[in-house]
DNA sequence: TAGATAGATAGATTTAAATATATCTATTTA
DNA sequence: TAAATAGATATATTTAAATCTATCTATCTA
């Protein structure tokens, strides 16, 4: 075992009580984070949180949310290049919280998951 | 009137058609915009948000969510570093997801806030 | 009260994300 | 079918976040 590892253990020790079985302890931390990291859409929330998680594509999101809108919309009232709006608008799309229905040249693009 | 601005707004004029007050079209989306921003608890969401948007904050935020942890009891589990979990806890706790009871010299996280 | 210790903070480095400019592609229309 | 254009992609640069080592502070206990 590594002195590290050691050291973690002998401070668990004193923080749980020296009447618990150490072993089955560290057992039991670490099916909780086996089960958390196992849970179905562990990956998925991760990335919707990211994705929600920046200034800007909040901001796209709960606009989209009131109304659909196409990049050309955006572009009008946010203060970003173009590019990085698509950037932005891609990365929403990814976490699968909107999608864009194109139209001609245009794409419109709408909610697909509701978050709050 | 810059001219980045009359280019987005020839797009506009295209995709909303020729028979819409572009102006008020304009207005009424910046008014969304402002609307959005002054939302409440807009920065605080843009917060939790960014907070959860890490994959070993998410699993933190989780752990503590199935049993209150200790550092010491995170250190365990984690493959990180004690200041980096520190760093990561303290994240969570000012986005008011958790929060820390000091109890001698460890401290007990649990949730503050339920987020999924 | 001196030594030990949980966890926080400081500072430096690495890694990742945001943003811009330039360019490309698919689609429309004259 | 050639010119125009919405929005995507490529690439480079800037900015921010993650992570580490070293150190500090508050608290316990021998």
């Amino acid at each position: 075992m590594k002195k590290k590892k050691f050291e973690e253990i002998k401070k668990l020790i004193e923080c749980i009580g020296l009447n618990v079985d150490v072993n089955e302890y560290i057992m039991g931390l670490k099916k909780k984070k086996e089960d958390v990291l196992s849970t179905v859409n562990f990956k998925e929330k991760v990335n919707y949180h990211k994705a929600l998680g920046h200034k800007s594509r909040y901001l796209i999101y709960n606009l989209i949310k009131r109304k659909e809108m196409c990049i050309c919309e955006l572009d009008v009232i946010l203060d970003l290049a173009q590019p990085t709006i698509s950037h932005h608008v891609k990365i929403l799309e990814h976490a699968n919280l909107i999608e864009g229905i194109k139209s001609g040249k245009f794409t419109h693009y709408q909610i697909k998951k509701e978050i709050d």
